[in-house]
DNA sequence: ATAATTTGACCTGT
DNA sequence: ACAGGTCAAATTAT
């Protein structure tokens, strides 16, 4: 099922959109700049940066990507085990797709593996090193590793390494069900019109799972399996997920609600965006088109 | 029974 | 020699 490229230019435009509107925000806030609202303006705008480049480049790039990223062992005869072994690749030379995040939950829409842990020197907090649980299945050669930040225990410092090939490949995929759900941008409430916004055959627990329970909407609109495989993640890493039941959130009082997860929030404790946009508004008069993407727009990085 | 996690060993770079 | 990253057998969970 391919997603379609219209859908994606509608996305596209509509996320351009919300950069502009940020943008005029940003210069709006900046005579008089209060810090938290300067930020949560470079916050929107970062996000649609990301949306705009992920889209962009899930749209052009996506069958370039998925030749690209072929992992020689996993097909065909084994190659010898050559002098740049295995390890040594991922170990030292892999630099250029790392990216930092700082989230107050290890939860990124993506179903990971773990592999390894490993004390680091002078660091209070172990090292976890998790590969994508596509690697088998899609050859999907992305790694993350995670620790606990030292300075806030409740934060994770996430290192991404990789791509995820197993969601390019599977984009138009044969095989919805084992398509891991990175980047989701959710439009509207738990239902619209009716409909359930768990997309059938989505990997992401229903409301009724025994999972964390996450009370907060915004959380609830980024929650993924991921969550619930993180939750025998060792003594230290409970916290975040104890966080997101402890909190009480405000009621929820928008009509439509947008929310984005990002990989580069500054405040960690923004875990996911929301914008709270009322139904008919500037920013998504178009919302309706995304009717066509099922509520879901998966976004690559 | 199968899948996921744990953990000590091993490998590589500095 | 040491630290970091990965492997893989053993263990645990489902």
């Amino acid at each position: 099922m391919a997603m379609a490229s219209a859908p994606s230019c509608a996305v596209s435009d509509l996320v351009a959109k919300g950069k502009e509107s940020a943008i005029a925000l940003r210069a709006m806030l900046g005579a008089t700049p209060p810090d938290d609202l300067g930020d949560l303006a470079e916050q929107i705008l970062r996000c649609c940066d990301r949306a705009l480049a992920a889209l962009r480049g899930a749209t052009k790039e996506s069958s370039a990507a998925a030749t690209r990223k072929r992992k020689p062992e996993l097909h065909g005869p084994q190659t010898p085990p050559a002098t740049t072994s295995k390890r040594m690749r991922l170990s030292g030379g892999e630099r250029a797709n790392k990216q930092v995040e700082k989230k107050w939950t290890m939860e990124d829409g993506f179903l990971w593996r773990k592999y390894g842990q490993k004390d680091i020197h002078g660091s209070k907090y172990p090292r976890l090193y998790f590969r994508c649980s596509y690697k088998e299945d899609h050859g999907c050669m992305a790694r993350r590793q995670v620790q606990q930040s030292e300075d806030d225990p409740s934060v994770y410092l996430i290192n991404y390494f990789g791509e995820h090939t197993c969601c390019r490949d599977n984009g138009v995929s044969e095989d919805p069900e084992s398509s891991p759900e990175p980047f989701v941008i959710n439009f509207g409430a738990s239902t619209i019109d009716g409909h359930d916004l768990q997309p059938r055959g989505s990997p992401w627990p229903s409301s009724d799972d025994d999972g964390p329970v996450v009370s907060d909407t915004s959380s609830d609109l980024c929650h993924s399996p991921a969550e619930e495989k993180e939750k025998g993640l060792g003594a230290g890493m409970g916290n975040a997920a104890e966080l997101f039941e402890q909190s009480t959130p405000p009621a929820p009082t928008l009509t439509t609600s947008m929310s984005m997860s990002s990989p580069e929030w500054d405040d960690p404790s923004q875990g996911c965006l929301v914008w709270d946009i009322g139904l008919g508004e500037s920013l998504f008069d178009g919302i309706g088109e995304f009717d066509h993407l099922d509520y879901y727009v998966r976004l690559f990085q």
